[in-house]
DNA sequence: CGCTCGGCCTGTGCGC
DNA sequence: TGCGCACAGGCCGAGC
């Protein structure tokens, strides 16, 4: 579900409830979840240790651990990562718990069960390739007007699929990339390449523009996206086209459309976007 | 190497 | 009301 402005509001919201504290037992309820190492020993290196920092890279929450290893989590579609009181009602889709010494807890739920999660020592991290390949993320020094302009060069493949490539811009997502592009009135069939040097550096200013209104406004819901404290985000009332198909382009009027581009479902407006 | 497609899983909402 | 189907915010690996 989540993409980097949703990912970042979790760490934000998660950070105050998890940083010092121990984590006194953890119960996989779906140890399939675990990628690395074993179920066994990811319990076993995660129990008894304290968080010292909650950090994201891109769309993953690394937990850096006292005995100088992270625990990471990815929560692909429907994880939800949030602190629950001591005594909360359950979460039906809870798959992993971690119990923090206060008798508080961790929960990760996911109703999809395509999360994942590691634990690592810390100088390890490239075994998950997806941290190891990820490209700079919007917003950060990294990703400059030129690093993208450069980006697109060459490129056959659809401006969309571009910008959901992790490897080329780390954390956006389906519905990021088209309020980007609605953003920057850009069709996402269009082929990277195509695009002009005006054309690129209005995307490059979209990107990071759409990333921090998401921040903003603590992420998007639609359904089962939670902060780390359980709250829906707000983002989704200050969409351009994203799930608003057939309803009138808040700019000229006109029906967004929908289509599929990327092998994703893609919502543009066809009159502003060229 | 660049790119597309299928697969991973389960739940929900819609049309009939 | 019940049923089948389309669709879902991500990513990896196979294959062209």
């Amino acid at each position: 579900m989540p993409e980097m402005p949703e990912v970042e509001t979790i760490r934000r919201t998660l950070t105050d409830k998890v940083t010092g504290r121990l984590i006194a037992d953890v119960k996989l309820l779906l140890p399939r979840l675990v990628k690395w190492p074993s179920p066994e020993e990811f319990r076993a290196a995660v129990t008894g240790s304290v968080v010292t920092r909650l950090d994201r890279r891109g769309k993953y929450l690394l937990f850096h651990l006292d005995n100088d290893k992270v625990m990471v989590v990815h929560l692909r579609m429907t994880g939800r990562l949030y602190h629950v009181a001591p005594g909360a009602p359950p979460d039906r889709f809870t798959r992993v718990v971690f119990t923090l010494d206060g008798g508080d807890a961790l929960l990760y739920a996911d109703s999809r069960t395509l999360g994942t999660l590691y634990v690592l020592p810390a100088d390890e991290l490239w075994r998950i390739s997806g941290l190891a390949t990820m490209g700079p993320e919007p917003l950060s020094p990294e990703f400059t007007p030129e690093y993208f302009r450069e980006s697109l060069a060459g490129r056959r493949v659809t401006i969309k699929g571009l910008l959901l490539n992790q490897k080329l811009i780390g954390g956006l997502g389906n519905i990021y990339v088209d309020e980007a592009l609605a953003l920057a009135g850009i069709l996402p069939e269009r082929p990277a390449a195509s695009l002009t040097d005006e054309e690129a550096a209005r995307l490059y200013g979209a990107v990071n523009a759409v990333i921090a209104q998401g921040i903003e406004h603590g992420g998007t819901t639609f359904r089962d996206y939670r902060d780390g404290a359980g709250q829906k985000g707000s983002n989704q009332h200050h969409l351009r086209v994203y799930g608003r198909k057939n309803e009138a382009c808040s700019v000229c009027g006109t029906p967004i459309a929908r289509s599929e581009v990327a092998g994703r479902g893609t919502h543009y407006c066809p009159h502003c976007q060229h």
